[in-house]
DNA sequence: ATCATAGTCGTCTGCCTGACGATAAACACT
DNA sequence: AGTGTTTATCGTCAGGCAGACGACTATGAT
């Protein structure tokens, strides 16, 4: 047989996975859906869909995103659109016993979006919800927290959810990523707490501010100020022009 | 109908592309095949295939990888193997054009090799040898060049093949893995040759020399020397525990 | 008025890098 | 044997940046 005729090969089911994060209460959460069907009824797992015949792999990331959250992607490759969030592929899982119903390849993909309105639960996500990264990936345990416990998550998908969050943790060193968490008018105290929130740690304010006012075209000043976090008014930035950032944000160690 | 039910979506070609690295005679070269069959026949091409149906991704770029050069992958994640060369996922290509005969997802893989013999054109490959990413990607041209220009690469592996150049020259900077182009001994000049081959830079071999013997666990020393450079003779290094680089290689800009 | 909170500006010290001088140990010539 | 060439290795010095932390500012709460 010929290594390179394409009918010799089983087919295979591909589809996309979503690890979409957001900063909420200075915790770093992800969405989750709970599943309507066998396998995994009744679990948490994270939102994503079979591709369609004629779509590009960041299409189908996109439309996925549009229909669990209405978040408009804004892949950094084509044109920006309007309520951009950051939408970038993550890794491809596929590991043949990954589905038992037969043999799927998930593409992964990986969104950073503002703090948002509660998700509605569009399509077919029989619930849909933030959760903390901590209480899914079971650091900590969970027990007696909210009562939303479910177990873990359905799939491989704890995995790809770590996977996703440490791809986060490291882009947000060298790259103005971490902007993609705030809002359009941000200040400097929020932009802070994301690195926080994300690492884990708590920074410096003075140092912090230093570095991030001091690096040419990360922010912009937009002329307002904001009182909205209490204390002294903050002024407010935009992200600026700059993708990434040399040197970049060390992240302290342990 | 349900978006969860696998049997109402196309079913989908699912193969593996291998951008195979390596530093010979100062120069960052990748692994090309000679395609037997159309479409794109006789236009060089990166090693792959398709994934069998009982086959993990890492596991089917592996047995791709020793069906082209008799290398044995040394996946990170998986315990090491002797002739371990540096095997990692790249990312994935699905736009549904990129092969004319039917849609085919490809997941790209990279993988780091210290200089090897002439690559043996095992398998399906009519041809396979190594060439110079320089003349692969078309930057400086490549007019004339050794007669063995044959057009550009097929499908969209021009695209992947820059990706995977990318992917390397970011990482070797931030962690351990330029020792993945050297044999299992090197002197620190080999060692800084990879990084000037990879960067296309010329590095200061004093202040390289302090960096990369100055970082714990970058290299151990393993007791000889050698003179195959001319010159005084050199300490012989193997690679140390460590893998990621903190603080990182600094590549000069442009 | 006082306190708590948050933001912003400075200072100081230590580490790391880039630029480069100087020395060491081999080989190739003459 | 001497001289030049090549590569490796050790030192020195100045500038930049980050961590630690003091000081001051501007708001709201009590």
């Amino acid at each position: 047989m010929s290594p390179y005729d394409p009918s010799a090969f089983p087919p295979f089911g591909v589809t996309v996975d979503l690890v979409v994060l957001t900063v909420r209460r200075h915790a770093l959460c992800a969405l989750v859906v709970r599943r309507g069907e066998p396998p995994f009824q009744g679990r948490w797992a994270l939102p994503g869909g079979f591709v369609r015949g004629d779509e590009d792999l960041a299409a189908a990331a996109a439309r996925e995103l549009a229909e669990e959250t209405g978040l408009c992607a804004h892949d950094p490759a084509s044109p920006a659109s309007a309520n951009g969030a950051h939408l970038e592929q993550l890794a491809t899982y596929g590991d043949p016993q990954r589905d038992p119903r037969m043999r799927v390849v998930s593409v992964a993909h990986l969104v950073l979006a503002p703090d948002l309105p509660a998700p509605k639960a569009g399509g077919d996500a029989h619930g849909a919800r933030w959760a903390s990264v901590a209480d899914l990936l079971g650091q900590e345990a969970g027990f007696g927290r909210e009562g939303e416990q479910s177990g873990p998550l359905a799939f491989d998908h704890a995995r790809i959810l770590a996977d996703g969050v440490e791809r986060a943790r490291s882009k947000i060193e060298y790259s103005s990523l971490a902007t993609a968490f705030c809002p359009p008018e941000f200040t400097v105290g929020e932009l802070r707490r994301v690195y926080e929130a994300v690492w884990g740690v708590a920074l410096d304010p003075r140092n912090f501010h230093r570095k991030v006012t001091g690096t040419p075209g990360f922010l912009v000043p937009s002329g307002g100020t904001t009182t909205r976090q209490g204390g002294r008014p903050a002024q407010l930035f935009r992200a600026g022009g700059a993708t990434v950032l040399n040197p970049p944000m060390l992240r302290p160690e342990v």
